[in-house]
DNA sequence: GATGAATGAGCCTTCATTCAT
DNA sequence: GATGAATGAAGGCTCATTCAT
């Protein structure tokens, strides 16, 4: 990779965090192109010649979110050594992601939906396909190591991602009410260990979902 | 309630449920005021002596939506005999809510957030409350009658509503997936059926939450 | 004349007085015909069967003013012993007049300028004809009694009205500067006496203007 | 200041000319934003970069023309040898100046009336005082010199400003009539000659207003 | 490569006027 | 005669995108 486009390659990222900085404190449509150059200290036609379009901007916060989360899941969760703390630590992450950026997802969503670009969201689909596998992985070494049920794992990622999702939307939602995340982690993790968490002594056979 | 009054309210809800139909294929701000009134089979200006602004519409869509949703939850859970039966048809009366009216209320979020307004965003909260205040009732008797964990109420009724919305949230996010409403209920289903109702035999003692 | 065209004729009036009144606070533009129709205790409708358009409501309640100040005109100012006496009644009536109607005026002005209809406007000229003919005869008056100087009366009698329509004007263009009608009046006054009215012992003959 | 801010500024004015010569021959609110775009072949867009709104172009054409005519006044008047010649031009410049602006300062008016920028209307206030001190001294100078009566410099000031505005706006009002500039220059001359001009010889004390 | 001036489609909203009841 | 629901043209303004410099 030529100097040039290292240098080009920095600025990309450089601009892609002024503006996903904007984006945490307001909506995805209420940031002007505009402000993401003066944020990032460019020139608005400047932009252009990085991002095809707002939207491949966002596209671009989008996927190089995924994957640092990708390399988190990845380094942190398989550096536990407890199957259980791994998963701690996968719930963790996910509840930080969610976050950062589910406000974006549902922007992107809003934006690709009926209209045009026909790779962009491919490009973005695909790194979610490769978070959602690592999440299997975490998943997977708990069934094996008889700490999670054994039910079908991409059930059980999903439904793991949903949950915590869903925690972090609704602490948007309205007001927001100041919810705390750690308040929100204990509560998904209580859910979770009798949920989904092999339960010694009890009867954990009540569900109807598919075991394998 | 006058006759003219009783047209009015027939008129506003008419509209109300034209735009709801569009919004459920299209974002919020994709579509116009133009298109609903055209769905409506009204004039533009025609919408404008029903509601105030585009926004105090959606807040309209909001509160009816919240509304029947309450009556429903009221009038179906109580029916149940079974405690179980009664959370079973809380969690599908909220799924299929959450599916019909998150990207409203997340639009209405955005819309609301930083602008004008100070009373259209109140009432639509105070209908949540309503709807919150509900859930609390179903959990409330699981707890009496021994099948929920009896843990704090308002914390089981906000888990519950998170994870349902998660699953929405999530069937919806990026390309909508194939994601069947039942598979998603059973998983709900397993996962808080293990998680906060009772287990009869075996250890459900593992959560920190604060339990009464 | 019917009882009919009697009622008529009243409404007409009840509905130009409404709106007179809601004129005096507020510009033209910023008064709704429905304002005007809710003031009048009548439906919207309504006031088109009265008036053709917003527009025909201005030009009536310009007629009805122009017709009772010149009726003062010619009651006032004819009662008065002393012609000096009568131009200032001339003025005072003037300077309430304008005081009324002059953004009215400039409001009709606005309106018919490039726009249609072709003979409401006439009616109006016809009026302020009236207007001029009767400050003429004040002045004429005036003069024939040697105290007013012996210029052209169409002039004194324009160089009259707008000299009080200017101050008008004035305390009305920015902020009004709460300008007091007295002090306004006598400062006219001060002006008028000594620049059209006879200068028993001084040189009068200065102006350029034609005297006859 | 830059190439850039000059430019700027260039066009800035040049847009505020293409402005202006439209509201010359139609008002102020018959005049559309993309009317005046067109007129300075400039996008509708493009104005925007220029002033926040039509009311802020508005207020700009306001201080322009009053800045210009502050340097004339300036200028001219203490230019003459003759405090009656000086007297003679400040009149003249100020019915230019009112022929030109009535309109839009009433319009200006209008929409500053009641509703929001605080500070728009200030700056207008601001260079209103200045040609009204402007014009004091003129007829400061007349007093010193004997020329004109000893009264009160603001009232003089006011009632010469009120006179000559009062001609335009007659020669506005309805039809515009056959307003010769001249003429009317030569009656307000005529008025003013013998009302606050020194009367050598006769009796000037005739006026209730509180001489000095 | 970097810029920001220029663009114009498109948005929400207002309001004089019409017309079926 | 009286009504007010319905209308839609028109207005001011925003902002992603382009392009000459």
């Amino acid at each position: 990779m030529s100097r040039r486009d290292r240098e080009k390659e920095f600025k990309k990222k450089y601009i892609a965090e002024a503006a996903y900085r904007l984006f945490a404190s307001s909506s995805y449509e209420a940031v002007t192109v505009e402000d993401i150059a003066r944020e990032a200290e460019f020139g608005k036609g400047t932009l252009y010649q990085f991002f095809e379009s707002k939207d491949d901007l966002l596209a671009y916060i989008l996927e190089e979110g995924l994957d640092r989360i990708c390399s988190e899941i990845a380094s942190e969760c398989s550096a536990a050594v407890d199957p259980r703390e791994a998963l701690n630590r996968l719930i963790t992450l996910q509840y930080g992601f969610h976050k950062d950026f589910v406000h974006l997802f549902l922007a992107f969503k809003r934006n690709t939906d009926d209209l045009p670009n026909p790779d962009i969201a491919a490009r973005v689909r695909l790194m979610l396909d490769r978070k959602a596998a690592l999440s299997e992985q975490v998943l997977e070494r708990g069934i094996r190591e008889r700490v999670i049920i054994p039910a079908d794992v991409q059930k059980l990622a999903r439904a793991t991602d949903c949950i915590v999702k869903g925690f972090v939307i609704s602490g948007v939602e309205i007001d927001g009410a100041i919810d705390d995340p750690n308040k929100d982690l204990e509560l998904i993790r209580m859910v979770l260990s009798n949920g989904i968490l092999m339960n010694t002594g009890g009867d954990k056979s009540g569900g109807t979902a598919d075991r394998q």
